[in-house]
DNA sequence: CTGTATCCGAGAAGATACTG
DNA sequence: CAGTATCTTCTCGGATACAG
């Protein structure tokens, strides 16, 4: 993170910008996920960048992540209070979304995490 | 932009995604700009990504451009009525930097265009 | 299942010079 | 002032293989 900004907008960019972390962001606000469900619900995303961007986000102290080895691998991933107040922002582009995709005749579909 | 996405989320990434477009359109928000003035205003952007992003924005419907030759040459840019559907999200962007600017200590200005 | 490590390419962005 | 045109750099992300 920089120390300077032009821009409030800069600085939420520097924290949520990219391809895929909003992404990310926003299908945790719904609730916890494991790895695998989010890799599956962000179906384009690679392992690689999942990681990478869960391990930037954490950093950040957006999410947190608990794991457990007992009975077996298992990993959690959630919002943190920090990460809960994105809630409207991630709402807005949530919103925004759909109403475009009506107004230009785009498919939108919004899967459930359905384990 | 492409004719299906997995999320609402991922289709206002699509539009408005990207380094500058929202630092543009914030910066639209606030009224009609020229050329030069959103030059000093997002003193890091290249001439060439400037004009690059505000084509996009223009094709996609966010953004009016209107040139007069006389007295002088003179371009202003502007949200369009689509692009003001925005306002919400845009203010959620920058509502959030200047909290998280607070609870991080960073710095962050917002200078008016002041001509 | 939950990740790491490496290698590689495309596209985004930077620098600079030039134009009506 | 408001841009274009080129050329170069570099970061992001894709593909694939491997590991606890």
């Amino acid at each position: 993170m920089r120390q300077r900004y032009h821009c409030p907008v800069e600085l939420t960019l520097d924290v949520v910008g990219g391809r895929w972390r909003v992404l990310i962001l926003a299908r945790l606000k719904e609730g916890p996920l494991r790895y695998g469900q989010l890799r599956r619900l962000i179906p384009d995303i690679s392992e690689k960048m999942l990681t990478q961007r869960l391990r930037e986000l954490e950093a950040d102290g957006l999410v947190l992540r608990d794991a457990t080895q007992e009975p077996e691998l298992r990993t959690d991933y959630r919002l943190s209070p920090e990460g809960e107040t994105l809630a409207p922002v991630l709402q807005g582009l949530y919103d925004w979304g759909l109403a475009r995709a009506e107004r230009t005749g785009v498919d939108v579909s919004f899967t459930p995490p359905g384990d």
